[in-house]
DNA sequence: ATAGGGTTAG
C-alpha cells in the first residue's frame, strides 16, 4: 500500500488531523536545520501547540527553478515532512516565477512520494495546466480529487473554467459550468458566474451572457458591479452602446455601483461613435460620484482623438491627465504615436519614442509596430527595417504584427522577393504566420500577379482548417476574380458552405463586383437573392460595387435589370452610389427610370 | 472575475 492511500476514503478528515500533529514536528524540525537560507522568522509566526516553536518557511529567496529545485528536494527529504501549506506555497512562488511544467513535475514527484496533498495543492495543478493552455488537463486533476477523497471548492472549478475561456473552449465551459448547475456540484459564486459571464463575452455572446445575469438575478447569487460591467463593456464593443446604457441605469437603479471599469467601457463606446457630448456628460457624472478617471480612462479618450486626426486634442487630455497626477504610460504614448503616424507626421512620432523614454515610459513592441506601420505606409521601407533591426537591439521581440506589417509593406511596393524571404526569416524566428500574415500574403501574390503562388498558399492554409475564417476567403475570392480566374472565384464561395463557414457582406459584395465585371447579370441576380437568403442584406458598399461593376464592363443594358430589381427590394443606396447610379441610368438613356428613383432614395436616406 | 494601444479583404 502505497502512502497516498492512507489519505482516501470516507476517513479523510480523521487522517488530516493526524497530518497536521505530523506537520507541527515538521516546523519543529525545520526550526533546528536554520542553517537553511530558506527559512526565516520574519513571517507572522505561527505557534505550535506541543512545541510552542515559532517557525515559518520563507520562499522569498526561491527566485528562479533551481532555488525552487533545491528546496522540493530538501523538504521531501525532511522527516517528518513539512505541511501540505508549504509545499503548496512553493508551488505559488513558482507559477508567479511562470514556471507552470516545474508545478505538474513536481506534483507528480509528491505523488511517487507519497506526500499528502490538498484541495489548495490540486487547484494550484489546475492553473499550471491552464497557464500551459492544456485547461483539459484539469478534468484529470479532478480525478485525483475524487480518487483521493480531497475535497473541492468553487475556485477549483473557477480555475478550470478560467481556463476552458481563454483557450476559447466556450461549449467545454459552458458544458462544465451547466453540469455544476444541474448536479450542484458545488455552490456557485460571483467569481464563477464573471468567469463564465466573460467568456461567453469575449467569444461574442453577449446575449448569453446576458440572460445568466438575469438568472443571477432570480437566484441567490445576486449580480454585483463586476458581473454588470462585463456585459456593459461587452455591449459596448458590440457597438449597442445603447443597450449597454440601459444596464447601466438598471444596475445603478438597483443599487449596484459602477466602478471607474463601468464608466471607462461606456466612454469607449461614446468615443468610438463620435458622442462627444455624452462623453462630457459621463466624465461630469464621474467628477460627481468621485469615479475618478484613471490612466485606462484617459488613454481611450487619447486614443479616440487620435483615430480622428485630432492630436491636438489628444495632447491637450495629455496634459489634463497629468495635471490631475494620472502618469500616461506606454499605451497613452502609443496612441498619441499612432496619431501622428495617421497624419503622416513619422518623424514627430519617432521623436515621442525618444521623449517617452527620458520620461521613465519604456516603449514596448507595439511601439515599434506603430512606428514600423508608419514607415511602411509613407513606403519608406529601408527605414522600416531599419527599425525592425533595432527591435532587436532595444531588448524586444518582433513579434507577428510587426512581420505582418513589414511583409505588407514590402508587397505593397512590389518587393515581392523580399517579402518572400522576410517570410522565410519569420518562420526561421519561430514566429508562426496568424490570419492577419495569410491574408496580407495572398493579398500580396495576388496583386503582385503571383496567382500561382497565392493559390498554393491559399490551398496549404486551407488544409489548416482551424486556422480559416472567412478574412482568407475573401482575399482569394477578390484577388482571383481581380485576375479573372472566374472559375477559382466561383469555386471558392461554393466551397464556403461545404466547410460550414459562413460568406459574409464582404463576401457577397466581392463576388457579386466580379460578377458584374465579367457582364454575368443572371449570376449576379441569383447570388442577391441568396444573399439576401442568408440574412447579409446589401450594404452601401454593394450598390457601389454593383454600379461600377457595371460601368467597367460595358454592360449597363443587360445589367439594369438587376440593379432594378434590388432598388426594387430596397437599395440602401447612399450619395456617392446615387451619383455613380446617375452616370449609369444617364449613360443609357434611364432619365425617366432615374426620376422615378429619386423620392425612393430620399425616403431610405431619411430613414 | 471586469476596462485602454499595433497588422488584413470589398
Amino acid at each position: 500500500m502505497d502512502k497516498t492511500s492512507v489519505y482516501r476514503g470516507k476517513f479523510f478528515p480523521l487522517i488530516r488531523l493526524f497530518a497536521l500533529s505530523h506537520t507541527h514536528a515538521a516546523l519543529f524540525h525545520s526550526c533546528s536545520a536554520s542553517t537553511s537560507k530558506y527559512y526565516s522568522l520574519r513571517e507572522k509566526p505561527s505557534v505550535s501547540r506541543k512545541h510552542k516553536v515559532v517557525i515559518f518557511r520563507d520562499f522569498r529567496h526561491v527566485n528562479n527553478l533551481n532555488d525552487a529545485v533545491c528546496v522540493f528536494n530538501q523538504m521531501v527529504q525532511t522527516e517528518p515532512l513539512p505541511c501540505v501549506v508549504e509545499f503548496a506555497k512553493l508551488l505559488r512562488v513558482m507559477i508567479s516565477m511562470k514556471h507552470y511544467s516545474g508545478v505538474v513535475s513536481f506534483f507528480g514527484e509528491m505523488r511517487k512520494l507519497g506526500i499528502p496533498f490538498d484541495e489548495y495543492i490540486l487547484t494550484i495543478v489546475i492553473n499550471s495546466f491552464c497557464l500551459l493552455g492544456c485547461a483539459e488537463h484539469g478534468f484529470s486533476v479532478l480525478g485525483i480529487f475524487f480518487k483521493s477523497g480531497v475535497q473541492f471548492n468553487v475556485v477549483t472549478f473557477s480555475t478550470i473554467l478560467r481556463g476552458l475561456c481563454e483557450q476559447n473552449k466556450i461549449k467545454d465551459a459552458m458544458w462544465l459550468f451547466n453540469k455544476l448547475v444541474t448536479e450542484r456540484i458545488c455552490k456557485m459564486d460571483e467569481v464563477m458566474f464573471g468567469i463564465v459571464m466573460n467568456g461567453l463575452c469575449k467569444q461574442g455572446h453577449t446575449q448569453t451572457a446576458l440572460s445568466l445575469l438575469r438568472i443571477m438575478e432570480q437566484g441567490d447569487t445576486k449580480p454585483n458591479t463586476i458581473v454588470y460591467s462585463i456585459v456593459v463593456d461587452a455591449l459596448c464593443k458590440d457597438k449597442m452602446v445603447g443597450a449597454a446604457f440601459n444596464l447601466f441605469n438598471e444596475m445603478k437603479r438597483k443599487g449596484i455601483t459602477p466602478n471607474v471599469l463601468t464608466y471607462s467601457s461606456l466612454v469607449d463606446g461614446l468615443c468610438k461613435f463620435d458622442q462627444w457630448e455624452g462623453v462630457r456628460l459621463l466624465l461630469d457624472e464621474m467628477m460627481y460620484v468621485n469615479v475618478s478617471p484613471n490612466v485606462h480612462t484617459f488613454s481611450m479618450l487619447v486614443d479616440a482623438f487620435c483615430k480622428k486626426g485630432m492630436v491636438e486634442d489628444a495632447v491637450e487630455v495629455l496634459t489634463i491627465m497629468i495635471g490631475r497626477g494620472e502618469h500616461p504610460d506606454v499605451v497613452t504614448y502609443n496612441s498619441i504615436m499612432e496619431g501622428y503616424c495617421l497624419r503622416g507626421e513619422i518623424d514627430v512620432a519617432r521623436r515621442i519614442l525618444d521623449s517617452m523614454i527620458d520620461t521613465g515610459v519604456k516603449p514596448d513592441i507595439f511601439s515599434y509596430n506603430i512606428l514600423v506601420n508608419g514607415y511602411c505606409k509613407q513606403k519608406k521601407l529601408d527605414e522600416a527595417m531599419h527599425l525592425y533591426f533595432e527591435i532587436s537591439q532595444k531588448g524586444l521581440k518582433p513579434d507577428t504584427v510587426t512581420y505582418s506589417t513589414i511583409l505588407q509593406g514590402l508587397f505593397e511596393v512590389g518587393r515581392v522577393e523580399c517579402s518572400e524571404n522576410f517570410f522565410t526569416e519569420m518562420e526561421n524566428a519561430g514566429i508562426s504566420p496568424d490570419i492577419y500574415t495569410c491574408g496580407i500574403m495572398l493579398h500580396g501574390y495576388l496583386k503582385n500577379g503571383h496567382v500561382e503562388k497565392a493559390m498554393s498558399l491559399f490551398h496549404r492554409w486551407e488544409k489548416q482548417k482551424e486556422d480559416t475564417n472567412i478574412f482568407i476567403y475573401n482575399t482569394g475570392n477578390g484577388g482571383f476574380f481581380r485576375i479573372q480566374k472566374l472559375d477559382k472565384a466561383r469555386s471558392i464561395f461554393d466551397k464556403l458552405y461545404t466547410i460550414g463557414l459562413h460568406p459574409d457582406a464582404i463576401t457577397y459584395n466581392i463576388t457579386v463586383n466580379g460578377l458584374c465585371v465579367e457582364g454575368l447579370v443572371d449570376e449576379a441576380k441569383e447570388l442577391l437573392r441568396k444573399m439576401e437568403d442568408n440574412g447579409c442584406l446589401p450594404d452601401n458598399a454593394t450598390s457601389n460595387l454593383i454600379v461600377h461593376g457595371f460601368l467597367k464592363s460595358n454592360k449597363a443594358n443587360e445589367a439594369m435589370a438587376v440593379l432594378k430589381e434590388i432598388i426594387g427590394r430596397g437599395f440602401p443606396a447612399v450619395k456617392d452610389t446615387v451619383s455613380s447610379l446617375i452616370e449609369l441610368l444617364l449613360l443609357i438613356g434611364e432619365g425617366p427610370f432615374l426620376l422615378n428613383m429619386i423620392p425612393e432614395f430620399h425616403l431610405r436616406n431619411e430613414k
